[in-house]
DNA sequence: GGCAGAGCGTGACTTCGTCACAGACACGCG
DNA sequence: CGCGTGTCTGTGACGAAGTCACGCTCTGCC
């Protein structure tokens, strides 16, 4: 087990591994695994592990009272739920929901040695503080994009980037929440995109018709 | 001059002074001043200092390509540009605009010390770490705000929050960019207000009537 | 007084979110 | 196979909010 903990780490924290702190990772992390739809971290809670993710994705996002939900990004392999680093050192509260989107694995790292490791490893400060600043970064433009940018313009740009071999597999209720929209006004959009050529739809499913058409309408 | 910066931190920055960290803010760090409406950062920029803030206000926005603005967060007397810092030690660019409100003071400690301190000193650490996580949870929670509130609501909070001795003094136009709204958007629902008897009207001045009214409308 | 600029009021229009409902499709089960 | 149930999508009606345009009223300054 341990061995492949310190395998994984070296493919997809070439920082971590580049250290010295990989041998104590190694003996002191171990592997979680969490199903789809699991619940990583819940809004306000104070987490007690920091999962660096190996495998699977993670969804993060802030969800209102009647149940709107806006994306705020994901975390793929070789990232962290940065947010949980950022309320352990800073000691605050959790202020938004992470749940896994495929079956996840991760390296579950203990809070004791999140701390012990922030003091003593200079590699370990440079990988979580880096993690930190490009997420914020990151949710900050997409309160821009989400503020300034028209809707069809941020669909334009989303079927682009989440097209796998010129198809998104989602159901227009699932686009709507990425999108930090509603189900019927993604739907309408779209219907306007397929007559207008753009792309055409079936049920849970986006086939893009015309690349450049779409990329002209990202605005 | 050293002797103030001392005595300064001692006062608003109470977790350096406890620690052996205060001699040295006291021998490198200098004070300066920017003049209200003086730029602290821009977006994309990479900044050389992180300003601790002594006096007055700044205010930290993203601006959209035609001008619209909304307000991130304010930086107070005791907190820092901590958006400077997580770029600095995160190695990414500044994603927004900071400006002075009012004029403003400020101890910048060089780039190069605050990376030095960040691996000599645990006070340090915890003084960065601490801000960084409070404003990232904090601009989460606006965003929030802002995609799940109606703008009643928020104005109503926001003139509570504002007042200073019953009264914002504040143009409409101010008063929508801090609420990521529109001008004209505001004026109208502050008519509305003063309609129903909450508020009145002056030439950039806001006036409470009715505290126990506007705290029903905040939702 | 007269003028320029800032601040505000307001109507018309567009975009977007909300609600409601109906039709289409998938899937399991008798 | 037919039938029912739940998910997914299409659509109309409406309200909330942003955009645009214009005009009025202050304020400060010459």
């Amino acid at each position: 087990m341990a061995a492949r903990v310190s395998e994984v780490v070296t493919e997809l924290f070439p920082t971590l591994a580049a250290s010295s702190l990989l041998a104590e990772v190694d003996a002191r992390a171990q592997t979680v695994r969490v199903p789809a739809g699991g619940f990583i971290c819940m809004e306000g809670e104070a987490c007690q592990m920091l999962p660096l993710v190996t495998a699977g994705t993670v969804r993060v996002f802030v969800q209102s009272d009647e149940g709107r939900e806006v994306t705020l990004y994901r975390i793929q392999p070789g990232e962290s739920c940065v947010l949980t680093a950022s309320c352990l050192l800073g000691d605050a509260d959790f202020p938004a929901f992470a749940v896994a989107e495929t079956d996840v694995r991760a390296i579950a790292v203990r809070l004791s040695d999140v701390q012990t490791w922030m003091d003593t490893s200079e590699a370990w400060r440079g990988f979580v503080l880096g993690l930190i600043a490009r997420r914020f970064a990151e949710v900050i433009g997409r309160m821009e994009d989400l503020m300034f940018r028209r809707l069809d313009a941020r669909l334009a740009d989303y079927l682009l980037e989440a097209a796998v071999e010129g198809h998104v597999a989602r159901t227009h209720e699932q686009i709507a929440t990425d999108l930090g929209s509603a189900r019927a006004v993604v739907s309408r959009h779209l219907k306007a995109l397929e007559q207008d050529g753009l792309v055409t739809l079936d049920r849970s499913r986006v086939t893009l018709r015309d690349m450049a058409g779409l990329r002209a309408r990202r605005g």
